[in-house]
RNA sequence: GGGUCGGUGGCAGAGCGGUCAAUUGCAUCAGACUGUAAAUCUGACGACAUUAGUCUACGGCGGUUCAAAUCCGUCCCGGCCCA
């Protein structure tokens, strides 16, 4: 690759606008990627759930966009650190897993990724490689070792930390330990540049420091912006309903993202995409939101489950979203002669009690092709509900069949 | 080890003998308006029961009482302060 076009490339990563820290700096970070040398990125993430989302999707494809400059990249499963959980996540704080856990989720996320990372390049692959093999095997006399690098005080500055101190909620010592063994994986796999959410930077730079300490090596940390809506401010996740899942089937990741926020299109393109930054911005500009939405979510499922899944799924929304008509391939369940329509909601899921089916119904939420139902006691017979569609809510729906 | 405060529904957090299946906020669900957006409005939100109602729940166990999330005992767990 001559000189132009390698600096072209560079600087297309660097200013699409994922990456917003560059520690030490970013002149140096460029200047290296300029000066042919082979690097080694990394990029971590804690196996906790069998289900990546986009934010993981934002960071990985960055590292792919190295992979495909010649570096080499590892995908690092954070196998032994996911057993205390990342501090920052009170949630999965002390979890155990168990190593075939592990290997089953991650079964799961090679499956979700396969798309954005290429692991089966034959000359210069992903990398894959657990933390277990070298954290699991220090003695308690290399962890003291390891931890005598650092204060309590400089452990305490993460924000998180101080929080919950300030709460009077507790902080269990081990949790302190998390960005000692996080900086250890840097040290372990001697790696020139660690790719991590801003989130995740306290813990980088815990293996910045352990790198020139032990190693003598000035490891480069660069972070990606968290995807958030740039008006609000409100971050994707799981606990607002926000949050997208690269497991999704096509229908289903159309739908999330349809049901982002405005804010959410320019920073989800950017980062989940690579669609040309110009072509974002006349994007940005079609008179109504909802048409760029719908040419991101077109993407991000072209990505996922290719162009002829997401055309597929793209017409599917108009037909059955903004015309509101019923959707064509309906998934047909079996119903018992003379069932209950409540026993029947709660069997395929579409109520989660017999009393939420019951709810729904009152509240007009259930029809059976088109006509509202009223009458919770209606019985499903074959004469006269064989092959109708079920329809509970805006989403759900569902054939009966006998 | 001592002192002290606390453990309530998915989370946060009220309630401190009956009117408590438990205020409120977030999350969630249904409806209206829509663009499966936001904002807003309405309703719901332990289970079962068509209604009446029944059962299960406020850390565990035991007790007091006609009645306990609320009082007492005990055990378990946590915060803070002191050692």
């Amino acid at each position: 690759m001559d000189k132009n076009e390698l600096e072209k490339k560079v600087d297309a990563i660097l200013e699409r606008g994922i990456l917003t820290e560059f520690l030490p700096a970013k002149d140096e970070f460029r200047n290296k990627l300029l000066s042919g040398e082979k690097l080694k990125f990394y990029i971590g993430a804690d196996p906790t759930a069998k289900a990546l989302h986009l934010g993981h999707a934002q960071n990985l494809m960055v590292l792919e966009d190295f992979r495909k400059l010649g570096h080499e990249v590892i995908f690092l499963i954070g196998d032994f650190t996911g057993m205390i959980g990342d501090p920052s996540d009170k949630s999965s704080a002390r979890i155990k897993q168990t190593r075939e856990g592990v290997e089953e989720n991650f079964k799961n996320w090679k499956e979700q990724l396969k798309n954005i990372l290429n692991f089966d390049d034959a000359e210069n692959p992903v990398q894959i490689k657990y933390n277990s093999e070298w954290l699991g095997k220090l003695n308690f006399a290399e962890v003291l070792e390891l931890a005598s690098n650092f204060t309590v005080q400089q452990m305490l500055e993460r924000d998180m930390f101080d929080k919950r101190l300030k709460e009077g909620r507790p902080i269990y010592i081990h949790e302190f330990m998390y960005p000692l063994m996080q900086g250890y994986d840097s040290v372990a796999m001697d790696v020139d540049v660690e790719l991590c959410g801003t989130d995740q930077i306290f813990n980088a730079l815990a293996g910045r420091t352990l790198m020139q300490k032990l190693k003598n090596k000035d490891k480069i940390v660069i972070a990606t912006k968290l995807i958030a809506d740039e008006k609000t401010g409100m971050l994707m996740s799981k606990s607002n309903g926000t949050g997208v899942f690269l497991n999704l089937d096509a229908n289903n990741l159309y739908g999330a993202i349809m049901s982002q926020s405005d804010g959410m299109i320019k920073p989800l393109a950017i980062g989940c995409t690579r669609i040309p930054l110009a072509e974002i911005e006349e994007m940005i500009k079609l008179e109504n939101p909802r048409d760029a939405k719908m040419k991101l979510a077109f993407e991000i499922v072209k990505i996922y489950h290719g162009e002829e899944k997401a055309k597929e799924v793209q017409e599917y929304f108009i037909n059955t979203f903004s015309k509101r008509e019923l959707p064509e391939d309906i998934k047909e369940a079996q119903a018992v002669e003379s069932e209950n329509l409540i026993d029947f909601m709660v069997k395929v899921g579409f109520a989660k009690s017999k009393g939420d089916a019951r709810i729904k119904i009152e509240q007009n939420g259930v029809s059976i092709d088109g006509e509202k139902i009223s009458d919770a006691t209606e019985l499903l017979t074959n004469d006269k509900f064989n092959g109708k569609i079920l329809k509970v809510g805006k989403i759900n729906f569902v054939k009966i069949v006998f």
